[in-house]
DNA sequence: CACAATACCTTGCATTGCAAGGCATGATGT
DNA sequence: ACATCATGCCTTGCAATGCAAGGTATTGTG
């Protein structure tokens, strides 16, 4: 229950998807303390997110083993929690980016396919 | 207040955008029933939605004049709930899809681009 | 009459994103 | 020493979403 196969219908669901795969990504390098990535994502419109959004986020994919955190103190500033990728959150990053390619193929075709004329109907 | 520049921090939120994006784009035809809307949808697992989802969503649409509907008696068969586009929708549906280009173009770089490394750092 | 198919719509629940606010620690000024 | 500010993490409470499940009405078939 709820291993990486948990894409049932989760596919349809690139609206809670689209946020997990940025943060997955994000931590592909090397290890990001909370307030950094949070920068990092407010580069663009789209990914402009809060703290309150981030840190539950952050939880639920440490809960699921996606991603793991260490606090670690840099030189002289006091400690900050780095977060970095799991084993499975790594191939859970990439089933994402995977389904998310997907959606957009789909989305596309759709953006150019009007509901009304399936195949058909145009002239002879 | 809520008038078509309400993507006040729409952009954001793709989540929602998308299935709706879809849905005035499916209209943007000749008016279309609620079922056979459906079926159009169900065609890609990206849009896979069920009645539960749909008629809500509708509603909503409704609601906020972006779609208009009509009770159409088709020849023989029962008459079914036609819903179209109106001129404020086609209006939302321009703005949805332009928001929805530059999100794909956002995550798109997010994806090439780990929070770690900035700009730089590969030999040199 | 019963039964199934079509078509529309509603209820109730779990989950989400977020604004707002609350700690705690370190740096700075006097 | 003390107050103040900035950094960093985390929580609470709310409104909105997607959906499974179920409900109603009409038409067709035996």
């Amino acid at each position: 229950m709820d291993n990486e196969d948990s894409q049932d219908k989760w596919q349809i669901q690139l609206r809670k998807g689209a946020l997990e795969l940025v943060i997955l990504a994000a931590l592909r390098g090397p290890p990001v303390y909370g307030l950094a990535m949070l920068r990092h994502l407010q580069q663009f419109p789209t990914t402009a997110i809060t703290e309150g959004t981030l840190y539950p986020l952050l939880d639920r994919l440490k809960r699921e083993e996606l991603v793991g955190a260490d606090w670690i103190q840099d030189g002289d500033t006091r400690p900050r929690k780095y977060y970095r990728l799991t084993a499975k959150g790594e191939r859970k990053f990439q089933a994402l980016a995977a389904s998310w390619r997907q959606s957009i193929t789909d989305i596309n075709a759709l953006l150019t396919m009007p509901a009304g004329a399936p195949v058909d109907t145009q002239g002879s």
